[in-house]
DNA sequence: CGCCTATTTGATCTGATTCAAACAATGTGG
DNA sequence: CCACATTGTTTGAATCAGATCAAATAGGCG
């Protein structure tokens, strides 16, 4: 366990800032928060299926993911996370976790105490709002990867999760040109993308084929980005990246 | 347009009271929201991808889905909805909706403006929380719907559909017996399933020869209710029924 | 070097799709 | 009351996308 600092909210401040224009001291309480710095290793878990916890937690730095396993012991994946994410923030309302959340590469984590972020939605109302879009947002995302499950190919599948980190990374300001990190193995898009490591390989290398991306050592390159969204029938809207106010 | 009346409410309140054990005023606040109630046909919207909705609804009677479609024109169903359930709560804290919500047989639904669903939260904070936790098992249910696709192939996943629709109605008070209402053709089921009609015929028979259950005439008849988990890979407890202070 | 993990390739198999047509149930208008 | 359109279900046959199995290759790293 490290001590907290300033910077470790600045992902979360930022994100929420993007959404909803925090005033001065807003943010100065977020920056105030009582955190509990973890950093952990690839593939460990941090919260597990079951557990009842009373803190959630801000993803500081590294990607993570939510999962869950089937009784035949296969893993799907339902959500990436990355850096500013709040991968458990459901647990400030529901008492028993219904799925993992674990790394994927090493990872700095910030807990925080429900009852420090519930004071913190009581004081400001803003706050709380924007926590709850969050977590809407989240659910807006579980429904697109629904589609991409239900009712596309694996092409159509691995191009539309790509878009989606590629813009997700961007508002976040983690892309670099046209390149964002990455780091997951095959086998970890595999269980994301329901289908098998194979086919996983076979797919990429025909989006690398088509010079849409090449995604390699962790770091995803995105050679054409019309071609890649419209290979994935990507349609940003649902990502909610405007402010409510706007249009 | 038709009159409110208290009996609109009743799923819903009925569904609050069980999560949260609501107070007489706060029973009484929500059974004096001001509702228009609309009744609609089968197969209509009710709200369209792309709405800004300045109102939610509450599913007073009848089946609903919440739905979108691809570039190709293909449907994927990505919730069901009974009475009690607020297929659009979401529009409260994101502008835009991501999806369409339809009926899928004739229903009445109850709209409430956003700004009295806001006043209402605000007088009564209980409330306010029992409405997110009604968003995050939204979540979770996608989560789910997210496993069965990822991850299970066509019989398990039907089984697993049965067992949630099955558990659903019995909490909100609408089985009889073993059967449930279950208002849906065999394309909507495939729509949902992210199968084709073709084959959610044939795995439909097949559940029905292995004496699991039958559908047939929008009735569910649960016949083997161990046999239908067990082949669904069923786990209840993503649909957190149980009370937050409770186990 | 040898170990371990991740990626790649080939061959085969299968669950599910697609296409096409028959069948049943229900409603509609003449 | 019948002809006929309509919508949903059922069946059969052909095809295919993706899974599975098995093995080779490649890249870190102690």
């Amino acid at each position: 366990m490290i001590l907290s600092s300033n910077a470790d909210t600045r992902a979360l401040v930022a994100k929420l800032d993007r959404v909803l224009a925090l005033a001065d001291e807003e943010r100065s309480a977020l920056a105030h928060l009582p955190l509990q710095i973890v950093a952990l290793r690839a593939d460990q878990d941090i919260v597990r299926e079951g557990d009842m916890p009373s803190r959630t937690c801000i993803l500081v730095e590294g990607h993570a993911c939510t999962y869950s396993t089937t009784g035949g012991g296969r893993r799907q994946i339902m959500a990436f996370h990355i850096p500013g994410d709040m991968p458990c923030l459901q647990s400030l309302h529901l008492r028993r976790m219904d799925s993992c959340v674990g790394t994927l590469t090493p990872c700095r984590v910030a807990f925080v105490q429900h009852d420090a972020l519930r004071e913190l939605g009581h004081r400001h109302p803003r706050i709380a709002q924007a926590l709850s879009r969050e977590m809407l947002v989240g659910a807006a995302i579980f429904r697109r990867w629904i589609m991409r499950l239900g009712r596309s190919n694996a092409r159509t599948r691995m191009a539309h999760l790509f878009c989606e980190m590629v813009v997700r990374m961007r508002a976040a300001g983690l892309t670099l040109d046209r390149t964002c990190p990455l780091p997951i193995t095959q086998s970890e898009l595999a269980d994301a993308l329901g289908l098998s490591g194979v086919h996983v390989n076979r797919t990429l290398q025909e989006l690398r084929a088509a010079r849409l991306i090449v995604l390699d050592d962790g770091v995803l390159d995105v050679r054409d980005w019309e071609g890649l969204s419209e290979a994935g029938d990507f349609d940003v809207g649902y990502l909610h990246l405007v402010r409510p106010e706007a249009a």
